[in-house]
RNA sequence: CGAGGUGUAGCUCAGUUGGGAGAGCGCUAGACUGGGGGUCUAGAGGACGUUGGAUCGAGACCAACCACUUCGACCA
């Protein structure tokens, strides 16, 4: 299966393309730009949902759904938001179908067309704030705290698995708050919990910051975000949280009395992560062997695999096998014992390997004998032969430990590829022989910023919160800069 | 949306001047095997992307369309 899988410096975007197939996570479907999720695939989603969700609840917030089509007259209500998100839009015309004259298959009823039309949402401020305007009369009312887990569609003309979807799936957590700084404070608790998850969960660090009006969130007055560096030295935002001020409230006349019964616009953020981590976390720790998965998110921590040769030795290296899963799974590790006789355990090596199971572990007659078994991690490709006793725990301590080691080195990745430059040379020699990120001056224009990208491709990925004053001159202008930006070619 | 490339077995692809549709991998059955994708034998599997055209004759030539893909512009 691997024995022809290309090597991350041969072609990145192959090798990552080759994971996604190979391991069984995504693949492209017969409409253009939509990827089916397969089941391996959407358990990881699924174990990033079930971490966030907790989150979101622990944070106070509760689901909800809104509905996927938004009427097309919602859109244009404000002014920005429209600009931005106008020529990505699927639309709904008609609402019904029928047989073709000629007999040869089925069209649209041109009679059916809808009196407004539908747009699939690319995400779902307007209707959200419609609907709200509706929930909110008095101070009383708010905040309103609600998420959704939802898919949307935005019509992507390139695509790439995960990455890049016309249709993906995301949470979109929508607020509404009496105050602007109680908005604001929304806006970075969330960006918070995106860093926890992203650097507990995904083993990935993240940087904090906020985007330039480039940018910036179709409608937002603020966008923060998380952003992550790569193996091939691109950035890639991992999560945004947008601070909307009292712009959709005003689109949408969504008012409050407050204490003293005075009429004011309601304060807003939204804020969401989408289906683009798998790719990141794929990105993030894969090798030439395949997929390597954090163990918090892995859909299976340790796989089982019995050696034997006889009938008779499979019955017992399964009746073991089975001791330690039964062990395994007191301590919450989930865990698939692989008794397949149609596959030889060279083959199931492999296979778990290229899956990225963080542990394997191998049962056969010596083991028993000896009372060991043997245990090889996926993240240093390391065999080791453990004494049998007290194994879970072993495990246990051992799955924290590749955590922890998946975590350090994408540190020492980061730190080895993020680089301060003072000059337009070493700008653009470092972007284009090691990539990463690059630490600027930028004298706070848009006009820079977009003649820097027209001529490199790189981006201001963020400015980033917790940046030390330093006074400069912008790499690009000369003029005068008050701190430091990450500049990044990104996915 | 602009420029290129590719559509032949489940997958990757070969197919010469236009004349009998192939290989490797995978799959199925069996035997030997079994601590890192094993070997051998036998077998199944095809509207050659679609439509039209020139030709006695097209997988191959011509045209249109469709799909995928790479690179640009756009974007999470």
């Amino acid at each position: 299966m691997a024995k022809d899988f290309l090597k991350r410096e041969e072609n990145y975007s192959k090798w990552y393309n080759d994971i996604v197939l190979k391991a069984g996570l995504a693949e492209n479907s017969a409409v253009r730009g939509c990827m089916v999720i397969k089941p391996y695939g959407y358990a990881i989603w699924e174990k990033m949902q079930a971490a966030l969700d907790k989150m979101f609840k622990d944070t106070g917030h509760s689901n909800a759904y809104f509905p996927l089509f938004i009427p097309k007259s919602f859109l244009s209500k404000e002014a920005d938001h429209v600009e931005g998100f106008a020529k990505e839009c699927a639309v709904v015309t008609h609402y019904r179908l029928k047989n073709s004259d000629n007999g040869d298959g089925i069209i649209v009823d041109e009679n059916a067309k809808l009196e407004e039309e539908l747009i699939v949402r690319p995400t779902s401020e307007t209707i959200i704030w419609d609907t709200y305007r509706k929930w909110v009369q008095s101070y009383r009312d708010l905040p309103i705290l609600v998420n959704q887990w939802a898919n949307v569609v935005r019509w992507e003309m390139r695509t790439r698995l995960f990455l890049r979807t016309a249709e993906f799936l995301w949470q979109e957590g929508h607020t509404a708050h009496a105050t602007k700084e109680e908005a604001i404070e929304e806006t970075e608790k969330m960006l918070e919990v995106y860093t926890e998850f992203a650097e507990k969960f995904m083993a990935t660090p993240v940087i904090k910051g906020l985007k330039s009006e480039n940018e910036r969130f179709a409608g937002a007055i603020e966008t923060y975000c998380i952003e992550a560096l790569m193996q091939d030295g691109k950035a890639l935002q991992a999560g945004t949280s947008h601070f909307l001020g009292q712009n959709f409230a005003k689109a949408f006349d969504v008012k409050f009395s407050n204490k003293e019964g005075k009429e004011e616009y309601v304060w807003a953020s939204s804020w969401g992560v989408s289906t683009r981590l798998v790719g990141a976390l794929i990105m993030a720790h894969s090798d030439d062997n395949g997929l390597v998965l954090p163990p918090k998110l892995a859909p299976i921590q340790v796989a089982i695999i019995p050696i034997y040769k006889s009938d008779e030795e499979y019955k017992i290296t399964c009746e073991k096998a089975k001791e330690i899963k039964k062990e395994l799974e007191s301590k919450n590790i989930s865990v698939k014992l692989d008794d397949r006789d149609t596959h030889k355990p060279g083959w199931k090596f492999n296979e778990y390997e290229f899956k990225g199971v963080p542990v394997r572990i191998a049962v056969g007659m010596r083991d028993i004998k000896n009372k060991t078994v043997e245990v090889a991690r996926r993240d240093t490709l390391e065999k080791t032969s453990y004494q049998e006793a007290d194994i879970a725990n072993k495990i246990e301590h051992l799955l924290e430990a590749i955590q922890d080691n998946l975590y350090q080195k994408a540190l020492t990745f980061r730190e080895d590829n993020t680089t301060k430059v003072d000059s337009w040379d070493k700008f653009k020699e470092v972007l284009d022989n090691k990539g990463g990120f690059i630490l600027a001056h930028w004298d706070g224009t848009a006009e820079t910023e977009e003649k820097i990208k027209q001529e490199t491709k790189a981006t201001i990925r963020c400015i980033p919160l917790n940046s030390i004053a330093e006074k400069g001159k912008c790499v690009y202008s000369g003029n005068p800069s008050e701190k430091r930006v990450i500049f990044a070619r990104a996915y």
